[in-house]
DNA sequence: AGTTTTCGCACCTAAGTGATAAGT
DNA sequence: ATACTTATCACTTAGGTGCGAAAA
C-alpha cells in the first residue's frame, strides 16, 4: 500500500555511464500523454520580457531532422511532421518518427575552481531584501541529452542541514537548531522548455535566480534564512511543457562545493575579498591603489586569477540564463572559440580526492562540528597540493593564472566528461586537502589545487507515477568529496518535503516561449493537511485533484506560493517529495550520481517526484520529513557494485547523520503518521535505514 | 491554374467589426494539425537568454480554466487536461475542451501621439552597423484575441516605396530609384507563442528589434537601406508553435504613422531634437542649461510633453518586449495602475482625417514629390488644427503636456477600441492637416492635434493553404491618413516577396519557452529559382518540399538567412507572398484594416501567407514583384462597399504609384515570367489592376 | 555590548543615445 | 567639395557590488 513494489524490483540497467562517473539513466519514458492532468494554472501574462537571445552560429549546424520530431512534440501531428525531405540537402539521419531516444545526462559544474576557492573558505551568499544573485554563478554544462527531446531545467536551494550558524572567532560554528524553513521555491530556467541540443550547446546558467531574506517577497526570489547553510540543486526534467512538470521524472544533481551559508553581511573577510576580486560588479572595491579600501588589507592576492578574467572570453554567445546584466559570470561558454574561461583545471583528469567518504563518515559523532566545519575551513590546514599536480598532469597543462587560453581545453567538452570518468575510477585514493591556508596563500593555490578536487554532482532520478502513493522520498546524496578539508558528508539530507507548486521562474519565463502557462501549482494526492498521508486514500489512485492556486502574485522569478497551510484546503496528490539528501557520499567519483545506487538508478520504472515537500499546515512543518535514506554510495563502490542493492533495502550506509529524520519542530499530530509512511517508503526505496530521530544539531557545539 | 477560384468566391462574412474600424475576422481554423509539415529547422540553442519576466500580479487573477485548454494545446491530450476541478476553489467557467474560439483582434498603436509628432516631421531612424533600436518604440495594444489560444506576434519592416531619398533644402526629396533590397527578416516577438490573454494583458513592445545597415549582420537585426523609406508592420498569427508559422494565417496591421526613413545620421534637426527630448537615453543632450549643446538651438520646446514623462508610470509591469534596458519606452502599459502614459489622445474618438485619400490619389502624378512629402513635411504647411479639436472633444479632454494623468484614459481599452469604430464611420470626411509647422510651433501642437489624427492600422489577413499555388500576393494597404499633411498614399505596396524563412527573433526567442525550435525556413512550392513561378508546377499541389536552411548563423534577433539565391537549390513551396502594400489608403478610418475589403476580409477561406518574398537567385531580385494590387480602400468607402470587389478586379485605384511592379533592377530573365504570373494573381486577388511597369520614382523630382 | 539587519552611497558593468570628427 | 558613413566620445538608464553607518 505504501509503495508499489514495482519500484523496487524493477530490473536494473547499468546505472552508471561507463567511465563517466555520471549516472546512466536511459530514458524511455514516453511523454506522459496518458497522464491525468490535474491542477494546473496558466494565467501568466507576457510582460517585461527581456528578450531571449540565440547566439550567432546557433543554427549554423546542419538542420537537424529532429526539428521535425520536435515539431511533432510541439503539438503537431507526428504523421505530418516529415514530408518530402529534400534529399539533396539533407545532411541528417532518418525521417522516422524517432520516438523517445534514450538520454543519459552528464552534468558538470562550471567554474568549479572558483567554487572550490569559495568552498574552502566557507562560501557565504549575501541575501538582501531586494534580492541578491549568487556570486559564483551556478552554471552547469550538460551532455548526454536527447538532442531532439525537450527538457525543463530547474534549480532550487535547499537547506544543507538543520543548523543555525554563527561566525565566531573567524570561523563558522553551529549555533543551534535551524529556524523554521522559508517557503520553498523552485526556479525554472527561463529557457525552459528547450531541446537537449539547445541545453547542451552551452553552459546553462542560473544567474537570474535571486536570494532574499524577505519572507514576503513578491518577486519570486528564493527565500532563505540568514546564517543557515544551503545547498543548491539542479534538476533536469524531460518534458516539453511545464504543465507536465509534476508528473515527470526529475533528475537531480547536487554539487557539494556549491553549498553556502546565507548571510546578510559578509562575515569572513576572505570571502569578501574573493568576491571583490572575482565579481566584476565589485571591481570598485579592489585594492588597485585607489585608496579608500580600508577593510580589504592584504587579502588581495596578486597571482590569483580572477574569475572575471576567465570570463569575457566569449562575448557573443552568452550563457543561457544570462540576462542583460551578467557581466562576467556567464562568459566562459564552451560555445565561444576561446572556450570557457572557467575552471580549466576542472576539466583535467580530476584528482581523485575520493575515499574521504569513509573518513567523513567516521566523523559522524562530531555532528555539530561538522556542520560548522563543512563550509568554513578557513582556518583549517589541509594541504591541497597533493592532488593538484596529478590532475594537472593529465590535463593539457596547468593553465597560467593569467590564462585566457583555456580555449583549447574548454572547447573539449568530451574532456570534461572524460575527467569525470577518471574521477570515478580513482576513488580508491583518499586525500585530505589542507583547507585554505589562511589569507593569501590559500588563494594562490586555489585555482590550482582546489580547482580539481574530485567534487562531482550527486544525481537522483525519480519518476513519479501520477498516483504516487505517499510519495517516495529520495535522498539526495551529496558527494561530500573530501576536496581539501571536506569535513564530512553534509547533512544535505534536507527535508525535501516541499509543496510541489512552489516553482519560481526567471522573469517572464512562464509567459512566453511556450512557457506561457503559469504552473501555479501541481496536484497532490491525499490531503496532507487532513492528517492523512498523501500516499493513502486518494493518493494511491491516479486521479489527482486539480486545484487552483490562489496565488497572490506572480513574481518576476516565479510564482511564489503563499506559505504553506490554508492554501490548499482540498486534498491533492503530490507526486513525491524529492530525496532529502543522503549524507555526503565520500567517494568523489561515485558521488557523481546517486543513480549509481542500483535502486535509484534503475532506468525503469523510475520514480517521479517533485523535489519539494508536501504542503503542510504551517511553514515550519514543511520539513516534516528528513530523509532517512541517505543513499550514499559506499566508499570505493564501483558502479557495478551498486547493483547489489537492487530490491533489498541495500547496504545501510554508515553515515549516521545522513538524513536527519523528521525535524522535531514541524511534524504535527496527523502528519506524524504520514511521516512514518514516508519514511518507510524511503527505506524501501533507498535501501537505507532511516533512523536518526534527533536533529543533527544538538545545539551550539562550542 | 494560377489561383484557385475558391479564394475569390468564398462567401464573405462581415469583414468589419461593427463600429471598430477593425477587421472582423472570426477565426475558426483549427490548428493546422492536419497540415503537412515540411521543411522546418529546429536547431536553436539556448543561449544568452535574458530571462523573461512576469510582472508581479500577473497571476493574481483567478485561475483561468483555459490554462487547461492551453495545456491541451501545448501537447497534452485534451482528454487529460481537465480532471477533478476542485470546485470550491474554482472561480472559473467551464471545463469543456473549449475548442477554437473565434477571435477578432483589434490593434492600436501605442504612443500614437509621439509617432504622429515624428511623422509630421518625417520620421528618421538611425541605422548603425552595431544595430539601433527604433526610437519611438513600436508598441501595440491588442484586444479581441482568444484568451486561451496561443499566438505568435511578429513584426517586420518593409520598404514603403521604391525610392531613394535625400535630404535637400531641409526636406526629403526623392533621389532616384530604390537601391536593391536587403534580405528581409521577420522579427518574432520573443514572448511568442503566448496566449491571447497574455498578449492582451499589456501593450506588446518590439524594443528588441534593431535596425542596421550592415548587410552582413550576424545578429539577426533588420537590415535596411539608408535613405530609404520603410514601413513597420505587425502580424498576429494564431499558432502555438513557430513551426506552424508558415502554414498559419497572418493578420497584418500597418500603422502609416510609423513609417520612417532610415538614415545613418539625422538629417532633420527637428527630428533630432524630438528624439533628444523624448528618448531618455538621449537626456544628456537636452538643453537644460548644461551648455555644450550647440546644435540644438531653439528647437527645444518647453511645453512639449516628453515621451519619457509618459512612461515610467508603470515601473512594475514592463512591456512584453521590454528587456533590461528599455528605460522609458515601455512604461505606459495599461497594466499599470497609472495606466499607459502613452498617447491618451489616441484613444479618444479619433478625429476623422480620412478622405484625404482622394486627395492623395490626385497627387499621383507627383510621384516623386509624394515619396518625399510622405514623411518629410517639415516645411510643408498644412494646418493640423482642423481635426484635432474634434478628436479632442470626443476624447476625455486634451491632456496637458505635463500629464501623468492619462491613467483614467489609458485604463479603458474599450475606449480605444471604441474610438476606432468611430473612426471607421467617420471616414467620409477628408481633412488635410497642415504638416508640421516649422520648428517649435509644430512641436507644440504635436501632442494635441497630431496626437489624434485618424491614423489606424491597415489590416490584412491571409490564410495560406499549404499547397498554395503561386502565392497570393496581397497588398497591404496603408491607411494614408491625411493626418496633417499626408502627401498621398505611400507606396507601401512594397514587394513582399521575401523568403519565408527570413524570420528574426529577439535574442533567445527561439531557444526557450516553447520557441525552442528554430524556424530556419519554411517550405515553398515550385522552384522559383528555376524560373518557374511558385504558383505553377508543384505549387498548386499540397505537397510542399521541405528544405533545410544552410543558414550561416543564428543571430540574437533571429535567423538571418544568407542572402537569397543559391541557398535553396531545390524546389520548395512558398506559401505566398504577403501583400505588397497597396498605396496609401487615404481614408483614415477605413484605412484601419485592409480586411474591410470584402475580398481580403472574407473570413474563410482566408489566405495564408508568409509576408516575405520567395527567395530568388540574387539579393537584388528579391523585389521582383511590386504589388500591382494596391488594394486601397476607396475614399469614403464603407466596409460594406468594399464587398463589391470580391471576385472581380474591382475598382482600380487611382494611385498609380501604388505597387511599383517589378523593380527594374532585380528581375532576371526566368524570374520575369514568375513575376508576371504573380502579378496576374495579384490582380485577381486584389481586384486591382497591376500595371505600372515603371518605377514610381523616375528619378530625383527636383 | 554584541550581533545582525537595513539603508544610502560610491563604484562598477552593460547598453542605448546623439554629437563630433574622421573617413569614404 | 558634397554627401553620406563610421568610430569615438560623453552622457544617459538600469542594475549589480560591498561599504559603513544606522537601526534593530
Amino acid at each position: 500500500m505504501i509503495i508499489s513494489p514495482r519500484f523496487l524490483d524493477a530490473p536494473m540497467r547499468d546505472p552508471v555511464f561507463p567511465g563517466t562517473g555520471m549516472a546512466y539513466h536511459p530514458f524511455h519514458a514516453h511523454r506522459p500523454a496518458d497522464f491525468p492532468m490535474s491542477a494546473f494554472l496558466a494565467a501568466a501574462q507576457p510582460s517585461f520580457f527581456p528578450a531571449l537571445t540565440l547566439p550567432p552560429g546557433a543554427l549554423t549546424k546542419p538542420i537537424p531532422d529532429h526539428a521535425i520530431a520536435g515539431a511533432a512534440e510541439a503539438g503537431l501531428h507526428p504523421a505530418l511532421s516529415h514530408h518530402h525531405q529534400a534529399a539533396h540537402l539533407r545532411t541528417l539521419k532518418s525521417l522516422e518518427p524517432e520516438e523517445e531516444v534514450e538520454d543519459d545526462p552528464k552534468v558538470t559544474l562550471e567554474a568549479k575552481d572558483l567554487w572550490d576557492q569559495f568552498h574552502k573558505l566557507g562560501t557565504e551568499m549575501v541575501i538582501t531584501k531586494s534580492g541578491r544573485r549568487m556570486f559564483p554563478p551556478f552554471k552547469v554544462r550538460i551532455n548526454g541529452l536527447d538532442k531532439k527531446a525537450k527538457y525543463i531545467l530547474l534549480m532550487d536551494i535547499v537547506a544543507a542541514d538543520d543548523c543555525r550558524y554563527k561566525f565566531h572567532n573567524s570561523r563558522w560554528m553551529v549555533a543551534g537548531k535551524a529556524d523554521p524553513e522559508m517557503p520553498k521555491r523552485m526556479y525554472i530556467h527561463p529557457d525552459s522548455p528547450a531541446t537537449g541540443e539547445q541545453w547542451m550547446a552551452k553552459p546553462v546558467a542560473f544567474h537570474k535566480l535571486k536570494l532574499t531574506n524577505n519572507i514576503s517577497d513578491k518577486h519570486g526570489f528564493t527565500i532563505l534564512n540568514s546564517m543557515h547553510k544551503y545547498q543548491p540543486r539542479f534538476h533536469i526534467v524531460r518534458a516539453n511543457d511545464i504543465l507536465k512538470l509534476p508528473y515527470s521524472t526529475f533528475r537531480t544533481y547536487v554539487f557539494p562545493e556549491t553549498d553556502f551559508i546565507a548571510v546578510t553581511a559578509y562575515q569572513n573577510d576572505k570571502i569578501t575579498q574573493l568576491k571583490i576580486d572575482n565579481n566584476p560588479f565589485a571591481k570598485g572595491f579592489r585594492d588597485t591603489g585607489n585608496g579608500r579600501r580600508e577593510k580589504r588589507k592584504q587579502l588581495t592576492l596578486p597571482s590569483l586569477r580572477l574569475y572575471e578574467d576567465q570570463c569575457k572570453v566569449d562575448r557573443d554567445g552568452g550563457d543561457s540564463d544570462a540576462s542583460s546584466s551578467e557581466p562576467a559570470t556567464g562568459r566562459e561558454t564552451a560555445h565561444s572559440p576561446l572556450g570557457p574561461a572557467s575552471s580549466p583545471l576542472r576539466f583535467g583528469r580530476p584528482s581523485r580526492d575520493e575515499k574521504t567518504l569513509t573518513d567523513s563518515e567516521q566523523e559522524l559523532d562530531h555532528q555539530e562540528e561538522r556542520c560548522a566545519g563543512g563550509s568554513s575551513p578557513g582556518q583549517d590546514p589541509h594541504s591541497p597540493t597533493p592532488f593538484s599536480p596529478r590532475g594537472e598532469d593529465r590535463v593539457k597543462e596547468r593553465p597560467s593564472p593569467e590564462k585566457k587560453d583555456d580555449y583549447p581545453e574548454s572547447r573539449k567538452q568530451s574532456d570534461s566528461v572524460f575527467s569525470i570518468r577518471n574521477l570515478e575510477k580513482d576513488k580508491s585514493e583518499n586525500r585530505h586537502r589542507k583547507d585554505a591556508e589562511s589569507s593569501k596563500k590559500d588563494a594562490d593555490c586555489g585555482p590550482l589545487g582546489a580547482g580539481k578536487d574530485g567534487f562531482s554532482p550527486l544525481m537522483v532520478q525519480t519518476e513519479s507515477p501520477s498516483h504516487f502513493s505517499a510519495g517516495h522520498l529520495q535522498s539526495l546524496a551529496l558527494s561530500g568529496l573530501p576536496n581539501q578539508q571536506f569535513f564530512s558528508p553534509l547533512n544535505t539530507g534536507q527535508p525535501l518535503f516541499i509543496h510541489p507548486g512552489q516553482f519560481a521562474m526567471a522573469p517572464g519565463a512562464f509567459s512566453a516561449m511556450g512557457m506561457s502557462h503559469l504552473l501555479a501549482s501541481v496536484s497532490g494526492a491525499g490531503g496532507l493537511e487532513n492528517g492523512s498521508l498523501a500516499g493513502q486514500g486518494s493518493a494511491s489512485t491516479p486521479t489527482p485533484f486539480p486545484f487552483h492556486l490562489s496565488q497572490h502574485m506572480l513574481a518576476s522569478q516565479g510564482i511564489p506560493m503563499p506559505t504553506f497551510g490554508g492554501l490548499f484546503p482540498y486534498p491533492y496528490t503530490y507526486m513525491a517529495a524529492a530525496a532529502a539528501a543522503a549524507s555526503a557520499l565520500p567517494t568523489s567519483t561515485a558521488a557523481t550520481s546517486l543513480s549509481r545506487n542500483p535502486f535509484l538508478s534503475s532506468s525503469r520504472p523510475r520514480l517521479r517526484f517533485n523535489p519539494y515537500q508536501i504542503p503542510v499546515s504551517i511553514p515550519q512543518s514543511t520539513n516534516l520529513l528528513t530523509t532517512g535514506l541517505s543513499s550514499t554510495l559506499n566508499p570505493g563502490s564501483e558502479s557495478s557494485k551498486s547493483g547489489s542493492r537492487e530490491t533489498s533495502p541495500g547496504p545501510e550506509h554508515h553515515n549516521h547523520k545522513a538524513g536527519s529524520s523528521q525535524r522535531s519542530g514541524s511534524p504535527k499530530g496527523p502528519l506524524k503518521e504520514s511521516i512514518n509512511e514516508l519514511q518507510n517508503i524511503q527505506r524501501l526505496v533507498s535501501g537505507l535505514e532511516s533512523q536518526r530521530e534527533s536533529s543533527p544539531c544538538r545545539d551550539s557545539p562550542k
